[in-house]
DNA sequence: CCTACACTTTCCAGTCACTGGAAGGTCAAG
DNA sequence: CTTGACCTTCCAGTGACTGGAAAGTGTAGG
């Protein structure tokens, strides 16, 4: 399939898929006349990838993501270590966003816009410790 | 407070925190010395920062979501439906990391890395569908 | 007082991850 | 065989930092 098609099927524009081509994340064939060639695996790559890049893993960290696919003949254990690693950066993330929609939520409950001199919110805001 | 301090407490990075003030997306008072001065309210207001940044929100969101709490004069309605879209967002962003955890876990469990010829995850990986 | 050193300031250049646009090749429909 | 949507490469620009220079500040020790 071309790469308009894989973008549609993806949800990365094809600018954006050849850049990741062009930085060594993901290849594909080519056809005769010279288009890239996406195959439904591809496509579900480049899901995984538009996926993950939305979420905040850095190109890096979803090049060590793939590579827990694509590298099936690797250590047993360092490929686990990878996963694992990721999952706990994961449910990080997980506890960030469930805290976000939290404070979100108070916000929409109680304060309603209604010119209350201060937001009962601001100081109860992000309390939850940075460096811990 | 001074910035270093401020950082140490919101996770950001001086530069960053610097970098935002130029934006005019977080603007701190400055002592007498001309040194940043950064109260426990900004504190709270980078920390809102650097975890909605890191969880894939844009700058613009960042804004949009920082005004939410700054903007208490504005009209309830603008206010309310401006968080309640990113809430949503934020729902859909909860839906993908829990897939991604999901896919991830899913790996670690059942391709051990022992030399399969295809990883049975291939086939149902972030098949839940891209444009629906 | 001076020195040392960590911290701060501004400014400017560089990086990462795209993103837009030009110039040209490919392909299916009419 | 033209039109137009798609594809190609290449190069420049943007958004969000990030590193480093040059200079001011603050404090502890001599």
């Amino acid at each position: 399939m071309n790469i308009g098609t894989a973008s549609e099927k993806s949800g990365l524009p094809p600018k954006t898929i050849r850049y990741y081509e062009d930085i060594g994340l993901m290849k594909a064939g080519r056809a005769g006349n010279g288009y890239r060639d996406y195959s439904t695996e591809d496509v579900h790559r480049l899901r995984f990838l538009q996926r993950s890049r939305g979420l905040g893993f850095s190109v890096e960290e979803c090049r060590q993501l793939l590579s827990l696919y694509d590298d099936k003949q690797r250590e047993s254990a360092e490929v686990k270590a990878i996963a694992e690693a990721k999952l706990k950066e994961i449910d990080r993330k997980l506890a960030e966003l469930v805290g976000l929609r939290d404070t979100l939520r108070h916000l929409v409950r109680h304060c309603h816009g209604d010119e209350r001199p201060e937001c009962p919110i601001m100081d109860g805001l992000a309390g939850e410790q940075a460096t811990g």
